[in-house]
Parts: C-alpha cells; structure tokens; sequence
DNA sequence: AATGAATGAGATTTCATTCAT
DNA sequence: GATGAATGAAATCTCATTCAT
C-alpha cells in the first residue's frame, strides 16, 4: 500500500471517476502551468479550462502544489530515437528536436517554473527531470554510446559531459536571446565534437 | 574651484533621500526574488527586509514588476577575469565561478523566475540578460577568443558555440541533479574542447 | 400539474445559496451608499453590516461599481396613489411623501451620490433614474393627467414641466437649507397651481 | 480674534506666502471637486493642477475637507440681473443661466458631492449654500418681487416657493434626463406662472 | 515658505481551500 | 462523485498627512 504522491488522492470504492476528466484536468494544468507559470496559474482557470468545478480538482489533488507535479508526472518526452544518419546530423536532429520543445507551447517558461519553485516545491523540479530531462539525456546519451562503440567516439568518451554540453547549449542560447537555427544546431555540434571527430560515420 | 552658483545651495529641494535605503531596497528585493520568485515575493516582504515602508518602495518603483526590473538591472557580474594559467585551467576556473553563482544565493532559482515570467513580464528576461548573462559570457568569450589568437584554439574556432556550451553543461548539470564539482567542471571543459585539443599552453 | 421531468432534480447542482444572503447584501450596500457616499462606501463595512465576507460580495458582483447599481435597482419607489381628495391636497401628499424620502435614510445624500458619480461611474444615475425618479415622476404626473381630465386643470396643461417644479422645488428648497413641513408642502403646491386654479376637486 | 475656519491655517508674521499660488490651489481644487467629487479628488492631483507640492496646500489648510471648503467659499455667482424684458422671457433667462451653469464644469456633479458628503462633512454644503445658492435664488427673488411690485404678478404673491419651483424643476429635469433647452425654460415659467398670468410686461 | 521624502492606515480584489447539497 | 457557494488570508496599490531640509 504505497502511494506515489501523498497528496494525490485515491479513490478506491464508491461511484468511479468520470475518466475523461482527470486527462482534462492535467492537460489543463500543464498548458496554464507553462503558460502563467506556478504561482500565477489559478485553479479557477484550471477548472474553467478542463471543464470541471474547482471542488473535482481538489477531490483528486489535495493541494495545488500536489496538481502541478502530477500534470508535470504526466510528461511524455517522446523518446524519438532519430533516424540514421552521420553522427553530426543525428545529433543536430536532437538538438532541433530539444529547441522546437523549448519554444512550441512555452517550454522553457515551463522550466523556469520548476527551477523558480525549487526553493518552495521542489516536487515540482523532481517531477519535471524524472518524466522530461532525463529521458531525453537518457535518449541523447545513447546515440553517442552507439556512435563510440561503432567508433565514431574516441573510446575514452564520457557521454554525460556531452550530454550536458549539447543540451545545454541550446538553453543557454535561448537564455542569451540567440535565435535557435537548423544551422546553429549543427555549429554547436561541431564546436561540441570538435574539428577532429570527422564528420563521417 | 568653486561653485559657479552657489555652494550653499542645496542640489535638490525638499527633504534630502535617506541615504542607504534606495540600496536597502533593491538588495531586499534581488534577495527575495531569488528565494521565492517573482510571483510569490510580496512588497510587504521587501519592505520589511529593507526596514522601509511599502509606500517608500512605491514612491521608487511605480509597480513590483518595475521594482523587480530595477533589482535586476543592478547585477553586477563581476568580469572576474582569471588569474593566467593553461587554458583548461582557466575555463574550468570561470566554470566554477558560474556555478557557484547558480548554487549560492538560489541563482539558478533566479534564472528560473526570468524564464517563467518571460510570457507576462518580459522585462525581468531582458534585464537579466543584459546585466548578468550577456556580461559573464563576453568575459568568456574573451578568454576563448585570447586563447584563439595565440594558438591555443584552432584559428577558425566560432567563439560562441562554444561560450554557450560551455556554460550550458553547467545549468544542464543542475537541471538534471548533477551535483557540481571542480572535477566534472574539468571533465566538461574536457568534453568541449576535445581530446584533439592540447592541454598546455 | 406535477413537473415535467423529476420532483427530485435539485434546481441547480451545488451547494445552494444561503437565503436571505443576497438581500442582506443590497439592504446594506443602499444603507451605506446613502450615508457615506458611494467611494467612502468600503466593502469591509458591507460585509460587515450584511454578516457575509467580502468574497462572497465579489463572488455575486465583480466590482464595486457592480454592487452600488445592483443595490439601487432594487429600490422600490412605492407608487403610492394617494388617497382621493381635492386636487392641492393630492398633490401636497405626493410632495409629503417625497419630502419624507429626501430627508429618511439620507435619501438626499444618495442622490447627491448619484450626481457626484455621474462623470466616473454614470451607471448609479443611470439605475436610480429608472428605479426611483421616474416611478415618482409617473405617480405624480398621473395625478396631474387624471386632474386634468376631470376638468381640475386645464386642457391644454403639459404635466411634465409642473412634475419637474413640483418635485424639483422640494429638493430646491433642501439644497437652500430651507425646512420641507405639511405648510411649505402646500405653499409650494398653492405656487405652483397658481391662485387661478380653484381649490376645490 | 475669529477665524472664520478653524482649519483654515493663517500666515502673520515670517515670509510672505507666494500670492498666485492661493488662487491656483483654490481653482484647482474646485475644478477637481466638480470633476471628480470630494472622495476621488486627491491632493496629489491638486497640487499637480495648481503647480505647488502637497505640502504646501497642507500648510494653508489643514486637511482635505478645510481646502475643499475655501474653495467652495471662493465660488462667485454673479448675481446676473437679466436684462430687462416681458416677465416670463427674464425668468427663462435666469433659468438658462443656472442651467448652464449645471452643465458647464460639472456644476450638477458639484452640486451632488455637496449633497454626497453633507453626513461627514457638512460645512461643503454650508459653504455651497452660502456662495452658491443662496446669491442665485436672491437675484431670481429680486426680479419676482419686481415684478409683484409692478403688477404683473399678484400683490399676495410668495416669492420663495416660486423661487423654488423654479430652480428645482430644472435640477429635477436634470435627475430625470431630461435636456434642457430655451425651450423647455420657458415651458416651465409658463407651467409654473400660470396661465392666468399674462405673459406681458 | 516651500518642497521632496516618508509613512500608517486602509481599499479593492484575488485565490486556494472547505462546505453543503 | 460532482458542484456551486462561501470564506480567511493575503497582495498590490493609494492617499492624506507629517518630516527634514
């Protein structure tokens, strides 16, 4: 008998869950969290988006805090294993996938958030890097252990450095208000990899 | 030298600003702005860490946002250009400086209330650009580009990818709960710049 | 005569409205719009004198602007069709009763409320004009038409204007800090009236 | 040794006060008052308008209430004797003059803040009364007793309820929306006068 | 005298949460 | 389970007034 969050609620007996709502409910949640960000997202517009009273919310999340770290549990980072190709352009493909999540529906607005709550709820941070970060490093990463075990890589390659390193770039560039590029994908991956990996393989 | 007026005459009239509280405030605000985001600061909060009243601060600051705006604007990234030594060193040096800047004072938290505010209060992103980004990667990029002309760095090397790289892997290691160190700040340069890179000089 | 669908369909969903709640708050808001003015009126001693919170106000009127109009579209000018008698008499009632409203419960003060707000919130005029003014207006004037067909005033007499100097001398002689009694009431009748018209029906 | 206000502050001895300022504060408070009403008018506003520091205007009257009073006691109706004319022709002169002078500036609106605040500050419409009502209704009882003097009114004629109909039928025509016009000036003389009373002389 | 600075005391409005059907 | 009603606890901003030159 565990409960993965204690403050979600659980029903158990009784009239079931009309099931339809609690997908709205997150849907809702995640798109105002991202939007206005935690503290300024309301549960009144929660509710008037998902179409549900604020009373039904409350029956299945105790606390505000508890709904925003299951709508951010709720992430689905699509693995996206992109397809073949040379190393630069597969890694040039994550990166533009990673930039087009950072800007289509307010993604790093949506980081932001977690990162400001920190200090408050850090359940919000901790939902946001098992369900969105770490799959897509998990994912970055093993395109480059593939390509240093088909030896595109030194053999001495650390993947979690390039990793941040990659990923990292392309926030920081937003951060900087540097406008994200098909090409300035692939300049970070060739100052990242550096001159001597060839771009081959 | 003296006067062409008059040295009697008071510079402005009226009842001179108690000195000290103009500093007072924003410190109070840059502090709480870090701590708790710019949605959740209160101007009560402020005012008392200043020892001014609210309406003090709104005789300042027309709006909160104008006063979070102020506080941002009056960053001082220190240039902080380090000591001479080989460029690893050095890069791992600025690197370590930039992370303590994200670990102390909830600095990251900070990064975090600009991005989530962007979409309502765009100015708080813009002041912190200019004030505590954009300055920290020109000292940066000055040490890459000094690094450049001597040799050190191939003489085609683009300055900016890697500038965004570089400090990227740092902000990506505490989005994915990578505890920061001098070594993974020596092993990100490492990963960076590339094996092909020589190490001395 | 049973309901078409189910005796046992609650009205609406929800916990249903506390009785009475809503009564409260307007008889309080009109109480204190007429004795402090709209903009001294404050929420805080709504709430208070209708023994509900001030969310509860904000939750039936959005603004405060909202609540004064609501409160004076509930007044309830009684059209009280005085009792049969010659005409000077009918008419000195009318003015009576009118005189007692001007001088109960700041009934002059709440015009005056209205007036004064004209230029900022043209809604409180708006609704005491059509809730108070004009339902006296219309008593009086059919007073005057019912005279007049009956022979007890001329045929050609235009009843507005007579309306407009019978009313408008009572609120005339408070504004020039002259006492309204039975006497002046008739007085002002008799002025009006003329000499030329008979006393008598 | 009687100060006509006691709130109203008396400069003797020391530097003499800056002489047009008075009149600035005083005009740009009445102008204020009118538009905007006693409560909403602020100081700030006021000394904006009258180009002096709040401070100053609290050093010539005490609080808010002393200096919308002065200023109300500086009003100057000019007494305006029509030129002379048949009777009802100079009475619906005088009425055109009041009714402009309701029109223009917000008089109505000066009028209703008067009215608004007589339960907290009653000395508005004590000062009103005195500067504004009162010289108007004595130059229309002026030309009524005139014009009873010379015949064209009965010898037993009362001016004052006369005086009071008159005005207050174009207030009350004011309240019920109705425009004012020639016109309608001189529908209500005629419906107040009478038609026994010939409209010559 | 005149003025800019400073402030205490609110006022309106918002919101997460609980209650009563 | 679902919902509308109700509310306590703020939060931002305003303003008349006083203070220190």
């Amino acid at each position: 008998m565990r409960s993965t969050d204690n403050d979600r609620c659980r029903a158990t007996a009784g009239r079931p869950r009309c099931p339809g709502k609690q997908a709205a409910i997150l849907d809702a949640t995640l798109a105002l969290l991202a939007q206005q960000g935690f503290a300024r997202m309301t549960l009144d517009a929660v509710a008037r988006a998902a179409g549900v009273s604020k009373a039904t919310i409350h029956l299945r999340y105790r606390t505000k805090a508890a709904l925003a770290a299951a709508a951010l549990g709720g992430l689905r980072t699509c693995a996206t294993p992109p397809p073949a190709a040379d190393l630069h352009t597969e890694l040039a493909i994550h990166l533009d996938d990673f930039a087009h999540a950072l800007h289509s529906n307010h993604g790093m607005a949506l980081i932001g958030t977690c990162l400001a709550e920190e200090p408050h709820t850090p359940a919000l941070l901790r939902h946001f890097r098992e369900h969105a970060v770490l799959p897509r490093r998990a994912a970055l990463r093993a395109t480059l252990e593939r390509a240093r075990d088909r030896g595109a890589l030194p053999a001495c390659t650390d993947p979690e450095p390039l990793v941040s390193a990659l990923l990292g770039a392309v926030s920081a560039d937003h951060l900087a208000g540097r406008a994200h590029t098909p090409d300035s994908a692939r300049a970070t991956v060739r100052a990242v990899l550096g001159l001597c990996v060839s771009d081959d393989r």
